[in-house]
DNA sequence: CTGAAAGCGCTTACAG
DNA sequence: CTGAAAGCGCTTACAG
């Protein structure tokens, strides 16, 4: 295979210099048209592509952006949330033929070990960062590394850094008001993880809205994602005297075993109980019954974040966006309560 | 925000050339111990890593492998096996602390067009290949562009191209012989893409252990591993007339959506149906009954994949590995037919 | 064992 | 509008 083109190839080729040829293809000034036109022509012909790493020297960008995910590898492989954002996110780098570096850590130290190695190396031009924490230490590295950042939660103040969220209290309102119109009066909600953002956030929400409707029984129960753990919190929450008529998910993953528990306890559903699952995936409509979901389009959500990132990096500001909210989508597991068990 | 060490920082403050920093750092005789240690130390102190660009600039690698994904985003989303094979690829590549680029691809000329890029632009040492075809026009462009890449697929020729493997042919076979182990004798298989060479692989070794076992309906339908035409599917084939005591899939969740049509369809499983998934994920456990399958470490999979293709990028040579075949993990999905419907 | 120099392939002031 | 030169931050022959 014969060597690959460099500029001075092409500058040869076309009787100019380099740095003709290198204006010649970033569109920069400097040039004829006619110039231009010749030198591009020979550039495609020759079947040059710039030396990314020669680019990156000259402070060019990586042409990169990073994503690192701390949560278990079981996690991941089986939760469809961060597959779905990273399709969307995929879909707006696409476009401009950025690529996405994706690591997997095991906790928020070895994130930021990440993020100075990244940085350090110029491996990316910028970052992606989710699953904050209320004083998330990661924010005070990336400010100080000047790593170009937006951050996938909200409402919050992280920094200063640009946001892109949606706003989870509205959405496990819209859930309990319409469980308490269907006469429900006991919900639990197994949460996620307490020191999460968006879970606090949702928490609090969920109280709040209980306590203005007048449900009597309102308790968060924390697990972590995992079917495992929703599994067996649904299982305690269901087995205690006073059970719910009604739970509320915080993702998918954990409703789906959660529905399973249920009819593994010969607990109709939606008979007796009702269920809401967070996080609108298939795994929601492949079970039976099929599950009412706040849903919310993830992907657009990574495409939202991923866009104000490059326009970060580009333009050096971007600003914050709240996403549209998740909105109920009604399905076979939930019910009015009288119905079966009139109290 | 201090401007970031140079290896001409670190040797002027240790009073060394730069070429001798370069030795100390990467290991490589031409310095004194004493030396070595002392520049280490003042690395280390001010906080020094090398710029990769200029690093890259010089033939060294890219630190980063390439893993182009051609599905539909919405697949990818919801099927396990894929974040599950990149949380494997994930720990090998940290041990060396190389990155992932990730690539979501239309189709193959888009595939073989980000080959291309990251080829030209150096920015990966070395790609996975996944999901292969019969006469694989990938091959080629690889084979062109002198990439290193690994094949996960097999067994097959690929342009001698290394891969890693698993024997699907065994574990169909597992599957038939325990199915008519059980009694069933008409069998029909919900089939992947027909052009995916484990398809075949799988379709082939079906017909042929069902021939051998006298299974008098085996037949296999194609479909595309998505959860909505593993639905459509299982309509179909459950509602023609001499539907079959027993399915399988050749992915979980074609299989999960298969298993609540025939609930609502009122078909008992494994009662009067049996069914067994291929791929055995966490979706396989939160359905009930939960499905027998044939299961396999994806993860440790990846894990195989990325050794090879470092080791390949290293030293320009590896050697392919036929990893251990899916094995069936009877759950309750399954059952003799005879203590239901006695022919 | 060590230092000075050239070079990787671009970009970008700086002269003409 | 164009050309020659310097420089990005490393690595690697090449002399001492």
């Amino acid at each position: 295979m014969a060597k690959r083109p460099t500029s001075a190839d092409i500058a040869r080729a076309a009787g100019v210099s380099k740095g003709a040829v290198s204006y010649a293809l970033n569109g920069q000034p400097g040039v004829s048209e006619a110039t231009r036109e010749r030198i591009l022509a020979i550039a495609a012909e020759m079947g040059f592509r710039p030396n990314l790493a020669a680019r990156a020297l000259n402070g060019a960008s990586a042409g990169t952006i990073g994503l690192a995910l701390c949560r278990p590898a079981r996690v991941l492989g089986v939760e469809p949330f961060f597959m779905e954002l990273i399709s969307g996110i995929e879909a707006a780098l696409a476009e401009r033929s950025y690529g996405l570096t994706l690591q997997v850590v095991p906790d928020h130290a070895a994130e930021i070990a990440v993020y100075r190695r990244w940085s350090a190396e110029r491996r990316v031009d910028g970052v992606l960062i989710v699953d904050l924490h209320r004083n998330d230490d990661r924010i005070d590295v990336i400010r100080e590394l000047q790593l170009p950042a937006v951050v996938i939660a909200g409402p919050g103040d992280f920094g200063g850094l640009p946001q892109v969220w949606s706003d989870d209290a509205a959405a496990v309102t819209e859930a309990v008001e319409y469980l308490c119109a269907l006469g429900h009066r006991t919900i639990t909600r197994v949460g996620g993880m307490p020191e999460l953002l968006h879970t606090e956030i949702r928490t609090r929400a969920f109280a709040e809205v209980c306590e203005r409707l007048g449900v009597q029984h309102a308790v968060t129960v924390p697990a972590d994602y995992t079917a495992e753990e929703g599994s067996r919190v649904t299982r305690r929450v269901l087995s205690a005297p006073g059970r719910p008529t009604a739970l509320i998910y915080d993702n998918d993953l954990m409703a789906v075993a959660g529905l399973a528990v249920a009819q593994e306890m010969g607990i109709a559903v939606p008979g007796e109980l009702s269920i809401v699952a967070w996080d609108d995936s298939m795994l929601c409509r492949i079970v039976h019954p099929p599950l009412t979901a706040l849903s919310r389009d993830v992907p657009a959500y990574g495409t939202h974040a991923a866009h104000r990132l490059l326009e970060l990096i580009a333009t050096g500001t971007t600003t914050s966006l709240e996403d549209v909210a998740a909105h109920l989508v009604p399905r076979g597991s939930t019910a009015t309560i009288s119905s079966v068990r009139p109290d």
